[in-house]
DNA sequence: TGTACATCAGTGAACGCGCGTTCACTGATGTAC
DNA sequence: TGTACATCAGTGAACGCGCGTTCACTGATGTAC
């Protein structure tokens, strides 16, 4: 049953892709090994000819769901301010009606990468500041302090919104939780846009 | 071994405060009900006798948490505007250093919180609303709307900060989060001590 | 190009450990008379 | 008040299941000649 070089790669990535989900979706602990290469289509037995452990596929999943934020993230700036922002409330709606697919770890699994090893921490610390510097470029061009850290507190506020927004049992006032989250993203954005003079905002779509 | 009612119910305290401070350390997957029972100066065969599972138990610790938690913000109101303040910014530093015994389970346990049976998550929920309330009252008396918006951003976003804190692996990063944060907080005080007249201040203090 | 051998992705049974839970037992305290 | 019995908190061995990991084996592909 040997494969090709290509066939190899392809299924070392689909296993981080389907681990990357199900560890959002249900957490670390909650995923096991066997569940996620059953999820691939495989059994559990091959899964340590691509992983020398679960940690190992742990600090790599962390890595590719950062690294789709991340992504998203710069192709929403092309968009102009106002797609930004939209991008942003999005962030606190689908993450907490879909709950799975496009979920973000820091939110989904935050308080077990807390207590998880250093390549995880390294890798989800790195995604951070990348998401982090995106959107202090969106707030002023030259990506100075004082838009660093307005970009570092609209996020982590953000993450605290919805991390609580899942947390509280009763949906109303779940949603209460992300709405007032969104306000202060509006008004963040509103005091931005005000501060700017214009052409330096066209200046930043590039 | 029989024990007077006063005491087999002080030794059932015991485990829940034990508890609450283990299952913050260590998150909830990460202690063992033996591991409790030991630091409480027992076996772990007498556990059954005060609790059905592990699971009730965890719901219990969460609430002793979450009292705690309420209580001492409910003690700071006393101590006027300023005194309170720095309550709050004290969420935002010793957490992060001492890490374990003066924590908050939604930043500490966050995300297994989240996945917890309905009991866990209801006590969890009512704690967080509590604390909601009390920081309303301290921004406008009557703890109306406006109030209760703010004061939900505010303690969303303080447990974003910390949460992120406890992530990123960078210790010098970790703490501009939480300073960050904290001029926010500072920013939201000054603004609700401009608005409020000051007769007003003086009246919540009770 | 064709043949023989090496490689190695994938299989599925089995291992081994951890941990929540159970259970027979102990013995100190509470209770009934 | 004193005595006999019942209760039940706590003990520690054992159970049982789950899950990460290992291993002998398979067989298709890659490679050497």
């Amino acid at each position: 049953m040997k494969k090709s070089k290509s066939e190899t790669a392809k299924t070392r990535k689909r296993i981080v892709e389907v681990a990357a989900e199900a560890f959002r979706c249900n957490g670390i602990h909650g995923t096991k090994v066997s569940e996620i290469m059953a999820r691939v289509g495989l059994t559990h037995g091959g899964f340590y000819r691509h992983f020398s452990s679960k940690e190992e596929l742990v600090a790599e999943a962390c890595t590719a769901s950062m690294n789709a934020i991340v992504d998203s993230a710069e192709a929403a700036i092309g968009g102009g301010n106002e797609a930004f922002l939209k991008h942003l409330e999005n962030f606190l709606s689908d993450e907490y009606h879909e709950e799975c697919p496009g979920g973000c770890p820091l939110v989904a699994i935050g308080s077990e990468l807390a207590r998880a090893d250093m390549d995880t921490r390294r890798a989800v610390s790195q995604g951070f500041q990348d998401l982090i510097d995106v959107i202090a470029t969106r707030i002023h061009p030259d990506g100075g302090g004082t838009a660093r850290d307005n970009a570092t507190f609209t996020l982590s506020s953000m993450i605290g919104a919805v991390t609580m927004s899942r947390i509280i049992d009763e949906p109303g006032f779940s949603l209460q939780i992300l709405d007032v989250a969104k306000k202060h993203l509006a008004t963040l954005s509103s005091e931005v846009q005000a501060k700017l003079p214009k052409k330096n905002i066209e200046e930043m779509v590039e």
